[in-house]
DNA sequence: CGGATATTTGACCAACCGGTCAAGATAATC
DNA sequence: GATTATCTTGACCGGTTGGTCAAATATCCG
């Protein structure tokens, strides 16, 4: 067998570069192949469509940022520093976009999926899938404050949902506003949201 | 002085559909003409360009939505009545547009404000400035809500934008699930957010 | 080395993109 | 009813879109 090549990692993560620095619909497949440096051709050697790249870029980048959410939501930590741990790493590495690119980018699967999500496309289908599990580690995180009640939150689906939301919310105004500080308020907001008791407010 | 048209006005009111329910990028001035039953020759007569279109689209957009915010933010009316009652407009609404069209849309600034916000475009700045607008009212509220002590928020404008960050992403995830139902989230987590006493949360 | 397979290349496609324009149609005004 | 400014029309533009393809080339394996 002949010749292995890395053509297709350069595309996906060209792809998700400009994807999630600009939109799907505003980048197009000789923008990728350009920032790729990679030929059209050998684009549709490795990948059936556009849209097909896009899915296959977005599940990479799902399962990075999974495995860096599987390390800071581990059980091994308090349950509020779980989720404050996880802010602390998405303001730092936000800042860490600013930095290089100069624009604040928030979450791709959320900004993809706002702008994707009324067509009923295979894209929508897969982020809805991926934010669904982002939202389970939030859960299982509030449902073990509650029970060691740090927090009061009954129904932990729900309480996850709202927390989920403030804090796409603030990373969304962040990317508009290309505010990294707007991220500062995640924490103070999440224990208020969560009705955390003062003990469990100190860092 | 010859003839007067509503063409123009079939454009903005097109062109605002469009973007709110697919995305700005994804609207071609070929589907805005087609929709407004207008030839793009007029289109051109009437706006110098497709970005133009779409600013004028969002102003227009915006000058309705203040009447509105005007009315459900009357200084008549108990500050956390002001919020929770835009909430349940905004949830009767978002319900609306399922039915006619079959999505939920969320906040066409927003929307389109996530889409170009890293561009630097001057739809960017204008959807900025919206959105600015649009948190007052949400600050004044909530001042006069710490003011009469229904509600702990010395910083009213960081409490502000909290809630709106909590509100956008609710909006936002409902688009993206196409669910009106979480928007009955919105209510409690709000007077959650801003810690509203006791009495305050009784409807 | 020879063959099999994986990859690369660049030319090509129809459809569509945002935008232009000259010519004509329409209607309020005098 | 002529004038005049506003609006409408449809043909047209060069560039770009997502996508195709046959031929060339590189590499691994026996």
């Amino acid at each position: 067998m002949p010749r292995t090549s890395d053509a297709d990692e350069r595309l996906l993560n060209a792809a998700l570069e400009l994807i999630w620095k600009n939109s799907y619909h505003a980048t197009s497949v000789d923008d990728i192949c350009r920032a790729a440096e990679v030929r059209k051709g050998s684009f549709y050697h490795f990948f059936p469509s556009k849209s097909q790249l896009a899915l296959a870029a977005l599940e990479a980048a799902w399962r990075r940022r999974k495995s860096i959410l599987d390390e800071l939501f581990s059980p091994t930590l308090p349950p509020l520093r779980r989720i404050t741990g996880y802010f602390d790493h998405v303001a730092k590495t936000q800042r860490a976009h600013r930095g290089k690119c100069g624009c604040v980018l928030g979450c791709p699967f959320f900004n993809v999926g706002c702008e994707v999500g009324t067509q009923g496309s295979a894209l929508g289908t897969k982020i809805r899938k991926i934010l669904d599990r982002q939202l389970l580690y939030f859960e299982t995180a509030i449902r073990d404050a509650h029970a060691q009640r740090t927090v009061r939150a009954p129904d932990a689906r729900v309480a996850a949902r709202m927390l989920f939301a403030f804090y796409q919310g603030t990373l969304a105004q962040a990317r508009i506003r290309n505010d990294p500080r707007l991220l500062g308020e995640l924490r103070t907001g999440a224990l208020q949201l969560l009705g955390a008791r003062g003990e469990a407010r100190a860092r």
